[in-house]
RNA sequence: GGGCGCUUAGCUCAGUUGGUUCAGAGCGCCUGCCUUACAAGCAGGAGGUCGGCGGUUCGAAUCCGUCAGCGCCCA
């Protein structure tokens, strides 16, 4: 066995074990049989390129829970799989061809999209490659892929549902538009971002024959409207983007507003565009914000369409796909792009004076998520869900506890998000992806929803039929995923056994794009949520606190840790930094050090077995309860505190508390059983030493316990290391089917705790006597323990002190009148004196009991103090209260002790 | 504009319903040790007025209010 753990050297071994042992897959059958199912489907990562770090985080917890389950006799099933990622992926093949000097239209669409298949194939693989490699158990039989024949099928069937139902329509309204990728994005596909702007004031001349409107309104206390300098009367309205007043059609004011009252039915003149527009009222206007007017542009703004729709206005779109002005614009602004025309509508505006002022204005420009281009408010015709319907059940499944959320503060965000649900935006003008299934008769004009191809129009049975050209936002086929995964719609054995799912683990990011749909198609295809808890885990970030990622070049790669430190170390330190949603920090610039935390303790574990390995020798090794007899004080200590472990374990992970469980086990595995009890039993596991047989049954009994509670954590060495050891009564399989660990209250031992701790406390006391006083790691000392009723643990424990504090003798008794030495106090008041001829300094060893009698006195009084307070008496609960007191006796004991030692110091004035 | 989260040791973070001897871990740092499991280790140690202020309480890192800084979400 080397003296460091090589994961190269065992993780691929171990991986092809489990893989050919078929642990990771699970059947219908076993289900059928009475198996009590776990199910996890993962948040399918895009093909777009490879795994980073958050994917790394994610998919460790996932495992974390699927390894505890299957240990606990679940029938465990991880499907995994891969997201066609619509729009990302279709960026990254359009970006390599442009470096061809190509695009997509030079290909043509099926040669493009055949092109985007080689591409994905060869990411797809990669992925799952990487989730393998750092030891996700997923049963890769059933490895599925968003655009898979059957999962398209899935697509088809819920799309055609939704329309017969009346669930989807078309129709052209305003939506987000993505001026670069050239397509409609959803709401959560703008994202906004705050943006420096300014916000323009601008006069639009009223038509003639308004003038005693305007002077009416005037009078009434519109401010905004005023004379020109060449007396004409005018109006005074503000907006973001000057541009898109080309495409004004009217002016509106609030209809309770008094102060416009009289200009409603008049007309402005449309500056730089010889247009004439109405003045309407709206009640979506706002009194209070600007000037109480607003100008009304519905072919680009979703609430003026909405106001265009309510008053009759005109609609004029103004723009291009591209987002430069079109021949709608006035020739000296066509083929300008928005931000262009903005500057160039600004200088017309200012030239004919018309151009009242500016403010700087900060606000939040939406931008398309996949290519951060300010994305374009757009009129255009497209395919949309009714969200209402669908919301309705996913609301309740929250708010009566069927879904649940970890932290539960995303609840409230799931709530409120459900409660203001607006239509899905779900046909994108992209080729990648699922095609819309809606076929246009050229003929008669009908429109079809068909789960299967047509050949001829079902109306008029017309052969010129036409695919709709669009495909489906990607979320349209995720949002399907727990159920698509298993042949929905097909009504199958698998679908039967493992829907609906448990957990879902993934990032509060896509908490709306996908698993709030995830729960509303599960309630309306399957009529059931496809998971009852979802954990929202934190972001990877760098040390600088900002995310990961390409653009940065601050990313971590999930591989090359596996390489460099193991899959055991990425897995171990992402856990143990992961608290419940928190962020988690990692150096990228020095990986060394961001992954030490898990290659320290995987190493440690490794070297604590190889200690066992090298001790116990080949005798066979009698199982825990044919010792029992023969258990010493050390044994029953570390096998009390491993029953404490063992239920922390279980809290922890049911709490999705990753952090607690690193924390628990490094206490118990390295504080407590390699810190404490294999020093305390060296020197029993020698060959003849006495106590051996317990000692080797505590010892593999532990170990073996431990191998199990952090397999979940560390699969790769607990279970290479558990191979090794020597089995107390035999076993069958390998660790990731053993069975986990329950607390057996048997074992429970308060008072072996409560001794070990004394002796603990002993040893802590001697080893700073002995580094205050730099005594050489060689030198033996003696100790004189006096007073306490406890000493009597100390018998027949020579070797043992010699090895935890170089300890050569121990005598029970009063102090030595006249010697050289160093005490010390436990908390039970028995004293402790260390004799050190010769390398005593009197001074110090004075200071010293000076400084404990000053530091008890402290919290003696302290103590006293609260005592003494009748409120604290009365109102504290009683166990407090005589924790106190206890507390206070300790002290008082203590105190005497330093005190007798400062006066056989010579006390305190020498 | 509305909402949420965070602020504890040099760094990254725990601290689970308010209550052990005036706050813990990992990494880093200091000192001493290659003690035949482990130097990726062991032992000992330094380092924090728990963001500021105010309040509730017998008692506050923990509950409430407020201010400041940082981050996120929605509009």
């Amino acid at each position: 066995m080397p003296r460091t753990f090589d994961p190269a050297a065992v993780e691929a071994r171990i991986l092809r074990m489990w893989e050919e042992g078929g642990y990771f897959g699970a059947a219908a059958a076993e289900v059928e049989a009475g198996g009590d199912p776990y199910v996890i489907v993962i948040p399918p990562p895009n093909v777009t390129s490879v795994l980073h770090m958050g994917h790394g985080l994610n998919n460790t917890i996932q495992d974390v829970l699927i390894r505890w389950r299957r240990m606990r006799g679940r029938v465990t099933l991880w499907v995994p799989g891969t997201d066609h990622a619509g729009i990302a992926t279709q960026n990254v093949v359009e970006r390599r061809l442009a470096a061809e000097g190509r695009t997509r239209h030079d290909l043509g669409r099926e040669a493009f999209v055949e092109r985007v298949w080689e591409h994905v194939r060869v990411t797809g693989d990669r992925i799952l490659g990487q989730l393998k490699a750092i030891g996700c158990s997923c049963d890769w039989t059933r490895a599925r892929f968003t655009l898979d024949e059957g999962l398209s099928q899935a697509v088809r069937e819920i799309f055609v549902r939704l329309y017969e139902d009346d669930l989807i329509y078309r129709g052209e309204y305003i939506i987000n538009w993505c001026p670069r990728c050239l397509t409609a994005l959803s709401n959560e596909e703008a994202e906004g971002a705050e943006a420096g702007g300014s916000l323009w004031h601008i006069r639009y001349p009223l038509a003639p024959g308004h003038g005693e409107a305007a002077a009416a309104a005037r009078a009434a206390g519109a401010g905004a409207v005023n004379r020109l300098a060449d007396g004409r009367w005018h109006l005074t309205v503000s907006t973001t983007r000057p541009e898109t007043m080309l495409g004004d059609t009217g002016v509106a004011v609030n209809p309770a507003d008094p102060r416009y009252g009289s200009l409603v039915g008049a007309a402005a003149e449309l500056p730089l565009t010889g247009r004439t527009i109405p003045i309407v009222a709206d009640r979506h206007v706002s009194a209070e914000f600007g000037t109480g007017m607003v100008k009304v542009t519905p072919a680009h703004d979703p609430n003026d369409f909405e106001i265009a729709a309510r008053t009759g206005l005109e609609v004029l779109d103004v723009m291009t796909e591209r987002a430069a002005m079109n021949e709608n614009a006035p020739a000296a602004f066509r083929g300008l792009d928005r931000i262009d025309a903005r500057r160039a509508v600004v200088e017309a505006l200012a030239g004919e004076g018309l151009l009242a002022g500016r403010d700087d204005h900060d606000h939040a420009v939406p931008r398309c998520y996949r290519c951060d281009t300010v994305v374009e408010p757009r009129l255009s015709e497209q395919w949309f869900v009714r969200m209402k319907p669908l919301a309705e059940p996913a609301l309740a499944a929250s708010r009566d506890g069927a879904v649940t959320f970890a932290p539960g503060r995303w609840t409230r965000v799931y709530e409120q998000w459900m409660e203001n649900i607006r239509d899905w935006c779900i046909s994108r003008q992209l080729w990648w992806g699922h095609r819309i299934p809606v076929w246009y008769c050229g003929d008669c004009g009908a429109e079809m929803a068909c789960r299967r191809d047509p050949t001829v129009c079902g109306a008029c049975g017309s052969a010129a039929i036409e695919q709709d050209p669009d495909v489906l936002d990607t979320w349209f086929s995720s949002w399907l995923w727990p159920f698509s995964v298993f042949g929905w719609p097909e009504d199958n054995r698998d679908l039967r056994a493992f829907y609906p799912g448990h957990t879902l683990s993934t990032a509060p990011e896509i908490l709306f794009f996908w698993v709030a749909r995830m729960i509303m198609a599960g309630y309306h295809a399957m009529g059931d949520a496809p998971f009852a808890r979802v954990y929202l885990h934190g972001t990877v970030r760098d040390i600088q606190g900002r995310k990961m990622s390409k653009s940065l070049g601050n990313g971590v790669d999930p591989l090359e840790v596996v390489e460099r430190f193991g899959a055991d170390a990425l897995r171990f330190t992402v856990l143990a930094g992961a608290g419940v949603g928190a962020d988690i920090r990692l150096d990228h610039e020095d990986l060394e050090s961001a992954f030490a935390p898990g290659r320290n303790f995987v190493n440690k574990l490794w070297n604590a077995g190889r200690f066992a390995l090298m001790s116990l020798g080949d005798e066979p090794i009698r199982p825990l309860a044919e010792v029992l007899e023969d258990l010493e004080l050390e044994d029953r200590w570390i096998l009390s505190r491993q029953q404490h472990a063992i239920r922390r374990v279980d809290e922890e992970l049911e709490a999705f508390r990753m952090q607690g469980v690193a924390e628990v086990m490094r206490d118990f595995f390295r504080g407590e059983f390699a810190d404490w009890y294999l020093e305390s039993v060296k020197h029993r596991l020698r060959p003849g030493g006495a106590g051996r047989e317990a000692a080797r049954s505590v010892l593999v009994h532990v170990l073996d316990g431990i191998c199990r509670l952090l397999h979940p954590m560390v699969p790769f060495v607990t279970e290479e290391l558990w191979g090794l050891l020597p089995a107390a009564g035999g076993r069958k399989g390998p660790l990731i089917v053993a069975r986990w660990p329950a607390a057996d209250p048997a074992l429970d031992d308060p008072r072996a705790e409560e001794a070990f701790g004394w002796l603990q406390d002993l040893v802590a006391r001697v080893r700073a006597i002995r580094k205050e006083y730099r005594v050489g790691e060689g030198r033996q000392v003696s100790l004189r323990v006096t007073g306490g009723g406890r000493s009597r643990v100390l018998e027949g424990r020579g070797e043992m002190l010699g090895r935890l504090a170089r300890i050569g003798s121990v005598e029970v008794g009063a102090p030595v009148a006249g010697a050289t030495g160093a005490s010390a106090v436990l908390r039970d008041g028995t004293g402790l004196f260390v004799p050190l001829e010769g390398v005593i300094d009197l001074d110090r060893e004075r200071a010293r009991a000076v400084r404990e009698v000053g530091r008890l006195s402290g919290v003696l009084k302290g103590i006293e103090a609260k005592l003494a307070n009748p409120d604290f008496t009365t109102r504290a609960p009683g166990a407090v209260v005589e924790r106190e007191r206890e507390k206070r006796e300790s002290c008082k004991l203590q105190l005497t002790k330093w005190n007798e030692k400062l006066t056989s110091l010579g006390g305190l004035d020498r």
